[in-house]
DNA sequence: CTGAAAGCGCTTACAG
DNA sequence: CTGAAAGCGCTTACAG
């Protein structure tokens, strides 16, 4: 039913050779039979198999992305949305097309990123990944699959994968900079989640920071708590409630942040002139709160598009070159809240 | 390199057919082939190429998705980001894997539409698109090619393609219902956009409860403005300045109705008690503002698994029965600010 | 510059 | 129950 190589060519008088050659823009053609060509397959409306073509040329220029936890509410979070877009658009440019697919537990995750790299389909794929303790695609790499990592993966992976990530210890340390540039000496730190490096990062940009500024380190101060977990005021409840008392807050996401601001506006607590409040991430929202909140912008987008970069880079080269990485720059966004 | 059927073929000393008949489950081959066949696949590590496979059922088990707008701002809502939550897991549960691409303007919305419809690789595709000027799929749908919108078509087109929606009338019937029930007369309506469908068919439904409640209805107390169309607050900012008071305040969009009440917190009216504000989607961080917005809950995830579901049956059924439509039923979910 | 032939890795009637 | 053969729709050495 499809009008194929064969038809055109037929209608042609010339070779399926022939045809293949002219819809590859070969030099070899000449300019009479490449028109010839042309014309019938505008008329026929013809267009080239891309599974048949794949086949015989092994290669798709499909790369596969996995989403985390797609029943999570992890996946909610606009963050991965940009990122989505920033790899959507890039991989348009190099000629790629996206493959999606999530995975509801750990087990899905496996077996997706198997399928990618089993099936024959995707090329590559990218992975937006990032526990400390996920050993997911460990079963993968071995198998030389390329991959692109979103988040920096355990010290022991990190020469060994593509992976690009924002530089979040530099900006917890600049975040929490600004917070002693205010004149804030009492600085709680809410959402440190230790198996997401994320959050371990910029914990970690706080403490140094405050090390530097030769601050004692009060840890009833810190309060765990899951990226996403659900209902993020309990962070702030929490940290209320063992009454040490703070004049700053840095959350390790903005939705613990709004979340804070709200905790704190019911307890009769003044933001910022009590206690300066700021985020991660610059969610879509944290401009329109009141107070707007001050956060850190991580180019979410960027990431996207960097991640795409190296993986494409990886299958052009075919081994030419190690694995690498990118760092992108994140941005503080100074708003009223702190 | 990569191990194929022919392998297995030659370890297991049988044909390829054999081997193809195992992989399928086939009734006909015996116990002891069997067993003996995946033996050999499995200590091979053998996996089928899907590619292959395709090229010669003539079915690829991918759908295509595509998203509007990936370099506008609208692609930034969280509905799409559910949509495709959606999408992804329902598309898992039917066998199906997505192929996601993006489109910066409506050529390129265009371009990629007729990539899925004549590249061979998408057997079907669900679009994101709900302009009622939207002629982009006119040229696709004739070449019967499976189609799955979310968000109704305009007219002509609601009985001729799959579509699914939620009923946005009854759904802004029923804001305004709430409105009127707590005693607002003077209700305006900021966001509506002309050329987009769920705006105005909220729109209508506000415009029906009012005139049930046989209330006078004042244009001038609805803003027109753009679905994410950058800056929201300009909305509720253009509708103070037109003097006409007003106790209720709808927007059609979440967004637009945080914004409006930041513009009223500074104007020092009170949210609720001197107007009510209310909005649409149910965006995550609606309950955490000050007050918690009263809002309509579209469930974008079930949108986009509806959708699915449409196509999917089409692509069962090879054209045995019509394009059909669901309508996916939505949430009033009041809170503090209505 | 063009064609004939082989092959990509599968599936599926058709025989036996 | 299993095999031999043809074919899915392309591309690409190899000849000429």
């Amino acid at each position: 039913m499809r009008v194929t190589i064969q038809d055109i060519a037929k209608a042609a008088s010339v070779t399926p050779s022939t045809v293949s050659r002219v819809i590859a823009g070969s030099p070899l053609i000449s300019a009479k039979t490449s028109q010839k060509v042309r014309k019938v397959m505008r008329e026929m409306d013809y267009h080239p198999n891309i599974i048949a073509r794949s086949l015989v040329r092994r290669s798709t220029n499909i790369i596969g992305v996995l989403l985390p936890g797609a029943s999570e509410r992890v996946f909610q979070h606009p963050f991965f949305f940009e990122l989505l877009r920033g790899i959507t658009m890039q991989a348009q440019l190099c000629g790629y097309s996206i493959l999606l697919s999530g995975a509801g537990s750990e087990e899905e995750e496996r077996n997706r990123l198997h399928d990618f790299a089993n099936g024959g389909v995707t090329e590559g794929a990218i992975l937006m990944i990032s526990r400390t303790d996920s050993t997911d695609w460990e079963s993968v790499y071995p198998a030389q699959f390329p991959l692109a990592m979103v988040g920096r993966p355990a010290d022991a992976w990190k020469d060994r994968i593509n992976w690009v990530d924002s530089d979040n210890l530099e900006a917890g340390y600049r975040l929490a900079g600004h917070f002693l540039a205010k004149g804030r000496r009492h600085i709680a730190f809410v959402g440190l989640a230790p198996n997401i490096v994320v959050t371990k990062d910029r914990y970690e940009g706080y403490r140094k920071a405050l090390g530097e500024a030769g601050l004692p380190f009060d840890e009833r101060l810190v309060v765990d708590g899951q990226f996403m977990g659900g209902d993020e005021r309990v962070l702030t409840e929490e940290l209320l409630r063992c009454g040490v008392p703070f004049d700053g807050l840095i959350a390790a996401d903005d939705f613990q942040a709004l979340a804070a601001m709200d905790v704190l506006a019911k307890q009769g607590v003044r933001v910022p002139q009590d206690v300066s409040v700021a985020g991660f991430n610059n969610v879509p929202l944290s401009e329109y709160y009141r107070p707007p909140l001050t956060t850190v912008d991580v180019n979410a987008c960027a990431l996207g598009e960097e991640a795409v970069r190296l993986l494409y880079r990886q299958l052009q080269e075919k081994d030419r070159s190690g694995p690498s990485h990118t760092i992108v720059p994140t941005r503080l966004v100074v708003r009223a809240s702190a």
